[in-house]
DNA sequence: CATAATACTTCGTGATACGATGTATTATGT
DNA sequence: ACATAATACATCGTATCACGAAGTATTATG
């Protein structure tokens, strides 16, 4: 899809996938990809972003003796999911806009 | 609202806000405003990136005794907006991923 | 007669998606 | 046994882009 488009949704979409449970890059990845496909490198820039802004925590965790970086979603990241639902209204309101022939 | 949604919407609102009938820079702000706000930079920038890909025409004009810059939507820019709403199925479904919790 | 509105333009900045590339380990196929 | 793919994370450089700030000029308005 557009990355243009791409760019409002890819923080959400990536606190949705571990909203439910904690979870680490690669899973992320392979979960979004029937939704949106993002690379290994915007993921990872994501999740850095959205750890900056306390959205959600890092962990490292061994497994089957590798190492994964397992995230968790805070209450602020939360909160950010609540805000981009209200959000949303004003986006449909633009694409009925748009769709519906502008002006 | 959110600067990263505005980004996939810009371009396509502009489209139909000279979609109707060709419109100019200070009148396409006005007509927007109710749906997205944008400032003049941003305009000229957008204006300027789709008169590069062909998806509209200039024509300048005169209205008053000033040049007014008339903007016209072409066959590219009509197929840019039919596009848009074949991708929006997926962002739809984006949005009820998100919105639903995620996985 | 100043202030606001109309109308367009340029510049610099910060944000950011992504390809390319690198490092390591574990599975899988032949 | 050995190569290839999958898993897992990380960094760097680049191109795109929205926007504030500032500028130029004309026409309404109070």
């Amino acid at each position: 899809m557009d990355a243009q488009l791409k760019r409002g949704l890819l923080d959400v979409c990536v606190l949705a996938a571990i909203k439910g449970e904690d979870s680490y890059g690669y899973r992320i990845i392979k979960d979004l990809k029937p939704y949106i496909a993002l690379s290994e490198s915007t993921l990872y820039t994501v999740l850095k972003r959205l750890e900056n802004a306390g959205m959600l925590t890092v962990r490292t965790a061994e497994h089957d003796g590798r190492l994964r970086k397992y995230y968790r979603i805070t209450d602020v990241g939360l909160r950010r999911l609540e805000d981009f639902k209200n959000e949303w209204k004003e986006v449909i309101s633009i694409y009925q806009y748009v769709a519906e022939g502008g002006a």
